[in-house]
RNA sequence: CGGGGCGUAGCGUAGCCCGGUAUCGCGCCUGCUUUGGGAGCAGGAGGUCCCCGGUUCAAAUCCGGGCGCCCCGACCA
C-alpha cells in the first residue's frame, strides 16, 4: 500500500519514470562498475527477439555472421584521421597484460571498422572477391561521461555489419538498403515509428561519408538515435590498403558501409511504449504474449481453475499463431498472492494480454482478456479462445504502431515557424521541427547552442513537407534543404 | 570534468544539528485465515551504519582524508 508500489508518472518527472520502469520491471539493474548495467532476463529477452529478427533480416539481404577480436592496436585507431579523432576521447585503453607493460596498448573496440577492413585486405585481392557481406554481434566499450540505463552504458551490446563493394553506387544500395531493414524493423517489430534521413556533415560518423540514420520520438518528444548506417567511401579502404584488381585489369580500392544497432533500442521501446502503470512490450518482442491468472476461492476451485489454466495454455502453444511462431504463453498460478497484485506486476512488466480465469468464467466455458495497451476487458469463449487470442496481439502490435505515429505527428511542427517560437518549443514541451536550412555549419552550430535542439536528419522525400519550407530558420537566407530539428538523447 | 544530492538489513528510510539501547515501511521465512484489481493476524530471520584515520570513557552522529553511486550541465549510439 506504500507509494514504493507507485511508479513516478511520466508528466512528474520523465527521467525519474524511466529509470523506475527500468528497474522495476526488471529490464536492468545497476552494476558494481561505474556506468555499466546487467541486463536481467527480462530485458535481455526483448533483446534476444530483437536479435533473432534482424539476424534474419540480415540473412535474408545476404549477410553472414563473424566475430573479430575486442582488442584493436592502438595504431589500427590512429589510420584514420577523421575517426581517431571522433573515438579516441572515449576508448579504454590496455596497457598492461600478464603483469607485463604492452609493447603497444590495446584499444578496447568502440567499434571495429579498423580491425574489420585490415582483415578485408588481406582476404581481397580481385573484384572476384566482392562484394563482403559481414556482420557481427559484440560488445563495444565507450567511456562515456554521463550514463544512462540502456540509453548509454560504458559497455553496451550491437551488431555491425561492415560491408565491402566493387563500387560506390553499390555501396550506397548497400547502405540504404541497411537502413532500410531497420526502419521495417523498427516500425513492424518493434511498433516505433522513424524518420529516416541523412546525418549533416557535424553529425555524420567520425569516418564516414554519408551517415543515414532512423530517429524515434520519444514520449518527452525527444528524439533518439535508434540506428545508423554508414557509406564510408573508400576512407577505410584507403587506410587499410584495401585493394582489387578491377575486371579491366586496374587497381581500386574498395567502398565500405557499416551499419548497427544496440541495446538502446530497448530504451527506445520504453519511451516510445511505457505508460504510467510501466512497461508496454509489442507483442512480436514480447518474450511472454499472454499470461494466464487463475482465480480462486475454496480448494476445491483452485484444482479445477489451475488445470483449466494449464489446459488453455497447452491449447494456445498448440496453435501456430504465425510462421513459424507460437503463442508464448506463462500461467502464474502462484500461491499467496492476490490476483489484483498479480495483474499490477504483470502490467508493469508489460505482457500484451491478460486471461483471468475463475470458477465463474469456467461455469460459462469463457475467460477474461485483458489488453495491455489499452486496458480494455471482454470475454471470450474457451472453444474460440486461440484465435482470439493470435487476432488481439496482432491487433495490439498494429495498434501501437499507429498511436505511436499518431504522437509523432501531434508532436511535430511544419511549415513557417519563427525562430522565437522555435526556441519556446524547445524550451516546452519539445517537438519534431521541420524547418529550412541555408546548409552553413554556422547556422547549425548556433541552433544548437542556442537551444540544445540538433538537425536529427535531412530527412527522406516521405517525410519532406508537402510545401517546402523556403528560407533558414536561423538566418532567414533562402533554405537549400529541409531539415528535422529536435533535442536529441 | 564543473554543479548538486546521497551512502544505515535485499529495497526505501528515521536517527546526525545537540555523541550514550539502531527506527519505521516494503520485501523475505513459518503458521493459520485468505484469493474476481496491490490481503489480514501472529511469530521470526536479517546490520563491517561506504572505507581509513583522528577526537572522546563512549562515534551512525563530531573532525580530517579517501572511495562509490545517482541527478543536472559540457561530450556521445
Amino acid at each position: 500500500m506504500a507509494d514504493d508500489k507507485k511508479l513516478t508518472t511520466r508528466s512528474e518527472d520523465f527521467s525519474a519514470w524511466y529509470n523506475e520502469v527500468v528497474l522495476k520491471a526488471e529490464l536492468a539493474d545497476y552494476s558494481p562498475v561505474r556506468g555499466c548495467m546487467v541486463i536481467r532476463p527480462r530485458g535481455y529477452g526483448i533483446w534476444e527477439r530483437m536479435q533473432q529478427q534482424l539476424d534474419t533480416m540480415f540473412k535474408d539481404t545476404g549477410h553472414e555472421n563473424a566475430y573479430f577480436p575486442l582488442f584493436i592496436p592502438e595504431s589500427f585507431l590512429k589510420k584514420e584521421a577523421q575517426h581517431v579523432e571522433g573515438f579516441a576521447p572515449e576508448t579504454a585503453v590496455v596497457t598492461h597484460g600478464g603483469g607485463k607493460k604492452l609493447e603497444e596498448p590495446l584499444i578496447v573496440r568502440p567499434t571495429s571498422e579498423t580491425i574489420i577492413y585490415a582483415m578485408y585486405a588481406k582476404w581481397v585481392q580481385s573484384y572476384r572477391d566482392l562484394p563482403i557481406l559481414i556482420n557481427q554481434w559484440a560488445n563495444v566499450v565507450r567511456w562515456e561521461m554521463r550514463t544512462r540505463l540502456f540509453l548509454r552504458t560504458l559497455e553496451f551490446l550491437w551488431q555491425e555489419g561492415h560491408t565491402a563493394h566493387v563500387t560506390h553506387d553499390e555501396a550506397e544500395e548497400e547502405a540504404r538498403k541497411m537502413l532500410g531493414v531497420y526502419r521495417d524493423f523498427m516500425e513492424g517489430w518493434m511498433a516505433m515509428p522513424v524518420v529516416t534521413g541523412m546525418k549533416t556533415e557535424a553529425e555524420k560518423f567520425a569516418g564516414a561519408l554519408r551517415t543515414y540514420s532512423c530517429e524515434g520520438m520519444m514520449q518527452d518528444n525527444k528524439a533518439l538515435q535508434a540506428g545508423t548506417s554508414h557509406n564510408l567511401g573508400q576512407n577505410f579502404s584507403k587506410a587499410f590498403d584495401l585493394k582489387f584488381q578491377t575486371e579491366a585489369g586496374g587497381i581500386e580500392y574498395a567502398w565500405n558501409t557499416s551499419w548497427g544497432v544496440s541495446t538502446r533500442m530497448v530504451g527506445g521501446l520504453v519511451m516510445t511504449h511505457g505508460d504510467d502503470k510501466g512497461l508496454r512490450v509489442p507483442p512480436l518482442l514480447a518474450p511472454i504474449e499472454i499470461v494466464i491468472v487463475p482465480i480462486w476461492k475454496s480448494d476445491e476451485d483452485k484444482g479445477r481453475v489451475k488445470a483449466a489454466a494449464h489446459l488453455i495454455k497447452e491449447s494456445l502453444l498448440a496453435r501456430e499463431r504465425r510462421v513459424p511462431g507460437r503463442l508464448r504463453v506463462h500461467v502464474d498460478d502462484r500461491e499467496g498472492r492476490k490476483p489484483g497484485a498479480k495483474y499490477y506486476e504483470w502490467e508493469l512488466r508489460g505482457i500484451p494480454v491478460r486471461l483471468e480465469v475463475g470458477p465463474r468464467d469456467l461455469d460459462q466455458n469463457q475467460a477474461i482478456m485483458v489488453r495491455r495497451d489499452t486496458g480494455e476487458k471482454r470475454a471470450v469463449s474457451l472453444a474460440s479462445i486461440g484465435e482470439d487470442a493470435a487476432d488481439l496481439l496482432h491487433l495490439i502490435q498494429e495498434t501501437m504502431l499507429i498511436d505511436a505515429r499518431e504522437r509523432r505527428e501531434q508532436h511535430s511542427i511544419r511549415g513557417g515557424i519563427t525562430y522565437d517560437r522555435f526556441r519556446e518549443v524547445m524550451d516546452g514541451e519539445g517537438a519534431f521541427v521541420y524547418a529550412g536550412w541555408c546548409g552553413d555549419v554556422k547556422c547549425e552550430a548556433a541552433i544548437k547552442e542556442e537551444t540544445k535542439a540538433t538537425i536529427r536528419v535531412l530527412p527522406d522525400e516521405e517525410f519532406r513537407s508537402a510545401d517546402p519550407p523556403k528560407t533558414c530558420l536561423k538566418c532567414g537566407r533562402a533554405s537549400t534543404v529541409e531539415a528535422l530539428w529536435a533535442r536529441a538523447y
